[in-house]
RNA sequence: GCCGGCGUAGCUCAGUGGUAGAGCAACUGAUUCGUAAUCAGUAGGUCGCGGGUUCAACUCCCAUCGCCGGCUCCA
């Protein structure tokens, strides 16, 4: 064999014997910690692969991204094989790598329990120590096949068998456990520092319910212990600042079982916070060109019949009854808005309509997916149908676009954002899909906003534009949607009149911002830990007085402070001040205002800050204009 | 809906078949306090609900409701 060039990582040339193992070129590249992979013309490979042509060798480290890929695959490999070792009748199926870990999803006889999690994690460290080489072979589909088959690996096998004949496969073995893989892994057992599993599910093979469920095994992994250790204290950073849990402690509200699972029942505080979100939206709307409208909760059943919800959406409603009439309880708020827009003939010029409603509506979802605010079966949307002019729609869009990116600023939030197509339970004309579609892209491109596809994914009336939003701990919520529909004006026959006499149909788009107000209050709970800023917090400012002396002024400026549309609550509880103010920085209050002697004489309250910091007597007046500033500041992106 | 786990005082949690416990909160009293918990006392539970096994069940079994972690679904 002759001689082949490469180009390493640090961009320098080496002249090598072709066939040589990549790891061999790792002692010239110092620069690389702790590799475990190479990319060999960008092509992801094991550490051992031979070198065959002249190529661009990288290594690849643990800590990168597609480093952290192999490793954590490697770890559910070695998850897999403790696994068989411990209980060899059952059988393997898949274990990718996900982000933040990986999974291995097994069909056992008996489901596995928290006890067995630690027997595996156990036997996984013993074969780390035996430090078993990891080795890659490849054979052809149908020995494959065979291979698995003698083992009892029938998942295995159902994989192989969807792959052309003429297929080479790849198989990994480390001691005697072989799994089909495409890989790359480590070389070895030993190269594993720091892996926990984390957790026990079940999940559907092949991810359909119509599917055996297998027993699924969650873990983490990462390159050494101390990454490993920062990873969960973030997992436990992120419990504290749980919905349900700082609902509880805050006393925003509450899900009783006597009222029933997915109910949101708000309590003071929290109907407060969700009031001041509410008026913000009306502001915000009223300010764009937008209507206050409001549908009722039940609209009769041929209602719902005329516009593909009984079809399409029968499962997720509630039905009842009234004077041997059925009603359909709305999970959606465009219905009425459709009577709105033919109550009377419209001309052109009225368009574009933009009817808004915060509309409280109920979906019936499964019992299982319920979860604190998020996933609940009553909630309300900030909705809004706009009816306008084939020729209005991208600016309609755009406007919409512009709105969302408004109003996550304020929050602090970023937006990925997908486009979903088509999916197979829909009602509509292929002709129709079309063009909503592309209506839909190409406002996107306008405004040069990056966007995946999401294939199949749309509402069954037509294609949606959704934003996910990414709170303070990068998780991902779906909020804001803009759906883009032709289906519904023709199914309810809304026309106007044109520049030219003629009726035309007019295109309508469904959208929300924040999209459930529930579930988004959740996601701002979590995102600010409930220390709400001023402008949100249910209360602003705690008054604390220090002994009963100064309770007659301590009332005064309550009253002052109410006047002025400032949320005070007043503590005059015969506490210690230290008492008071840990019991407000518990509930985050933004601002205690703190009054002793001092400050009665003085005709003034001294502010402590959420931050510790305290700012001093000084007059009412002064710390309401203070207050103001501090809320206005957090929303001026909007004036 | 499916798989697994869990339901004990308002909250957080002990309690492995033999008389239901702690801390915090609540209530009462004392204390009147200068920037993250003053002290003492009192009261509070048909152990989620319904069946069963047992001389005896918070504890074991069955069913049901709810919650938690996932899967499928989704704002």
């Amino acid at each position: 064999m002759g001689n082949v060039t490469v180009i390493l990582n640090d961009n320098t040339t080496r002249g090598i014997a072709a066939g040589l193992p990549a790891v061999e070129l790792l002692k010239d590249c110092s620069d690389v910690k702790n590799p475990v992979a190479v990319r060999i013309d960008n092509r992801l490979c094991d550490l051992h692969t031979a070198i065959n042509h002249d190529a661009r060798v990288e290594f690849v480290a643990a800590d990168s991204a597609d480093g952290l890929d192999v490793l954590r695959h490697s770890v559910s490999h070695l998850m897999a094989q403790a696994v068989k070792t411990l209980f060899p009748d059952v059988k393997v199926t898949i274990g990718p790598s996900i982000v933040d870990g990986f999974y291995y999803d097994f069909d056992a006889m008996e489901p596995f329990t928290p006890a067995d999690l630690e027997k595996i994690e156990a036997k996984m460290h013993a074969l780390v120590n035996q430090n078993l080489p990891i080795r890659r072979r490849e054979m052809p589909r149908d020995e494959a096949i065979e291979l698995f088959r003698s083992r009892g690996e029938t998942y295995k096998v159902e994989i192989i068998s969807e792959l052309p004949a003429s297929e080479t496969v790849s198989l990994y073995e480390q001691g005697d456990f072989i799994d089909l893989c495409r890989g790359p892994h480590l070389p070895s057992t030993g190269k594993i520092k720091a892996f926990k599993l984390t957790g026990l599910a079940g999940a559907y093979w092949r991810g359909s319910e119509k599917n055996k469920m297998l027993q699924r095994i969650y873990g983490t992994a990462f390159p050494d212990k101390k990454s490993l250790q920062a990873h969960l204290q973030l997992i436990e950073e992120a419990k504290k600042r749980d919905h349900r849990k700082l609902g509880r402690e805050l006393n925003l509200f509450n899900i009783y079982d006597e009222a029933g699972a997915g109910l949101i029942v708000y309590h003071p505080k929290g109907a407060l916070l969700r009031r001041i979100l509410e008026d913000f939206e009306v502001k915000q709307h009223l300010r764009r060109g937008y209507q206050l409208v409001k549908g009722p909760q039940i609209l009769k059943l041929e209602l719902w019949e005329k516009s593909g919800h009984l079809d399409n959406y029968r499962e997720n409603m509630y039905f009842t009854e009234v004077e041997e009439k059925q009603y359909g309880l709305k999970p959606m708020n465009c219905l009425a808005h459709m009577l709105i827009y033919n109550s009377s003939r419209r001309s052109y010029k009225e368009l574009p309509l933009r009817f808004f409603e915060l509309g409280t509506v109920n979906r019936h979802e499964k019992s299982g997916v319920l979860h604190g605010l998020t996933r609940v079966r009553e909630f309300t949307q900030d909705d809004a149908h706009i009816l306008c002019t084939p020729e209005q729609l991208n600016q309609e869009i755009l406007n919409i676009i512009e709105f969302i990116t408004d109003v996550m600023g304020v929050f602090g939030f970023e937006c990925a954002v997908e486009l979903s197509t088509r999916p197979a339970k829909s009602i509509g004309t292929d002709v129709d899909w079309q063009r909503a579609t592309e209506a839909l892209e190409s406002a996107l491109k306008t405004c040069t906003l990056p966007y995946e596809v999401n294939a199949g994914d749309g509402a069954f009336y037509g294609p949606k534009i959704d934003f996910k939003l990414q709170d303070s701990l990068k998780r991902s919520w779906q909020c804001a949607t803009i759906q883009c529909d032709f289906v519904l004006p023709e199914r309810f026959d809304l026309s106007y009149i044109g520049a030219d006499g003629e009726k035309h149909r007019p295109v309508m788009l469904h959208r929300v911002i924040l999209g459930s107000i529930e579930r988004f209050i959740g996601i701002l709970i979590e995102h600010y830990a409930g220390a709400f800023p001023a402008w949100l917090a249910p209360v602003q400012a705690q008054i604390i007085t220090i002994s009963d002396e100064q309770q007659a002024w301590a009332r005064d400026v309550h009253a002052q402070l109410i006047a002025q549309d400032i949320r005070a609550d007043l503590d005059l509880r015969n506490e210690s001040l230290n008492f008071k103010i840990r019991e407000a920085q518990m509930q985050k209050i933004p601002y205690m205002l703190i009054i002793g002697n001092n400050e009665m004489l003085a005709r003034g309250i001294a502010p402590r800050s959420r931050t510790g910091e305290n700012l001093g007597c000084m007059p009412v007046d002064d710390f309401v204009g203070l207050l103001r500033q501090d809320c206005r500041s957090a929303l001026q992106m909007l004036h």
